[in-house]
DNA sequence: ACGAATGTTAATCTTTGGTTAATGTTTTAA
DNA sequence: TTAAAACATTAACCAAAGATTAACATTCGT
């Protein structure tokens, strides 16, 4: 089987070299960056099956960069490196979407372990076509890569990150039903009364934006979610 | 939405129930096992989202009982507790398949946040959802996932949850007896007089739709249940 | 004919959703 | 670095949908 891809962000030149080697001994293929900068460039040029971060580095933590390939990617597991020991700082790690959480200074075979751990969990999912990201709902166009929806000549409206998540998962079951839990564990990543609500006013906005074509709706489906309409 | 489920497995019956109403406080529906063999019992007795298994438990241990666990369910994710620390114990945990480990004593909300993160794991991966739910009844249709009966070419009425579900119990036992308890037990989750009296006011709901079929009827089989007569 | 089960309707109660605006947080750009 | 803009969450209030209960009528089985 093809080698899997690991980036390692970590800015200790000596402690990144050993864990790349242990790593590449044990059949990965690693990649190692610097800093946060770097880690963020390398992650842009190439698919990686995990990202290994340290929480602590100059210019650019872990946190900031794991956001940032959160932004691009959904998928990709993430494990956290880090001294500290602070109670935020894990749940900081689990809120930003973190697959695993490792004090250092932790043990080689242990890390091993949850690397395979994760990897195998990410194999066995099947996934849905996440690639997609341009959508025709009715006379509307949304690219959820660039977030505009444009509709037939008028000027693209920019539409929020949420917003635009939302409308994607709504389009991805157009005419289909879309579980209110659907978006809240994906797009949220919590679901609670509050990220409820939270979501019931993103409809609102996204029925506002989609009102300028009639055959296009977003309906409620009691109970179960919400349901984009495109009458043909 | 449906609290997840939660299988707790924890000897020590202190520490057990204050877990234990922390999750359930947390929205989780929280089933506590004293031990192994009990969890075990528990565990083939209903579906859960979730296990947490105390590791240090008399005659079965946490690795013994997620093995069992593990040849009924490949998929269920599993948390083992420990106040062990040693290496081994961990690398055997996961060999054992496991999720995701924690040592005792832990912080609730690094747990709370954990849970949240596997289950969304979890829900994030793409099951087949192989459950019927489209009916053909007289000249009606019902599709249960959208909730919405059509009859011919005439605008689908909107059913709600509870019209809908009793109306698909039916429809599984076309022409044939579908007993009030088990709509009871399986729609309402109760059988008493007062949810046998607001199945009735649903039946006499279900008739109003339905009579636009006259070879369409549902009929009652005295102190049985119902039966939905399609007429050919 | 009698009690128990069922049929029916309407009133009441509960849960969920729609909407707007205030407040909090993060990002952007000067 | 800081202020403004953009984005996100929370709160409050109301409306809609759904479920239950109560009351009374009818039917069933013996």
């Amino acid at each position: 089987m093809e080698a899997r891809k690991i980036l390692l962000v970590e800015d200790d030149p000596n402690f990144g070299a050993i864990l790349k080697d242990y790593l590449i001994i044990n059949d990965f293929d690693v990649t190692l960056a610097k800093n946060g900068m770097e880690g963020f460039e390398k992650f842009k040029k190439d698919i990686y099956d995990l990202c290994i971060l340290d929480v602590m580095m100059p210019y650019k933590d872990g946190y900031t960069l794991a956001r940032e390939i959160r932004e691009k990617n959904q998928e990709v597991p993430i494990i956290f490196l880090t001294a500290k020991t602070l109670k935020e700082d894990v749940l900081k790690g689990y809120k930003v979407g973190a697959d695993d959480y490792l004090n250092k200074p932790f043990d080689s075979e242990v890390l091993l372990m949850k690397i395979k751990a994760i990897i195998q969990r990410k194999a066995s999912e099947v996934k849905p076509d996440n690639t997609k990201f341009e959508f025709e709902i009715g006379k509307f166009h949304l690219n959820s890569k660039l977030r505009f929806l444009s509709f037939q000549n008028e000027e693209p409206v920019k539409l929020s990150p949420k917003e635009c998540e939302l409308l994607k998962m709504l389009a991805l079951h157009e005419n289909d039903l879309m579980p209110r839990e659907l978006a809240l564990t994906k797009i949220w990543r919590d679901d609670n009364y509050f990220t409820s609500r939270s979501m019931d006013v993103y409809i609102a906005k996204l029925r506002k934006y989609m009102k300028r074509d009639e055959n296009v709706e977003i309906l409620n489906i009691h109970g179960e979610g919400f349901r984009l309409v495109v009458k043909k």
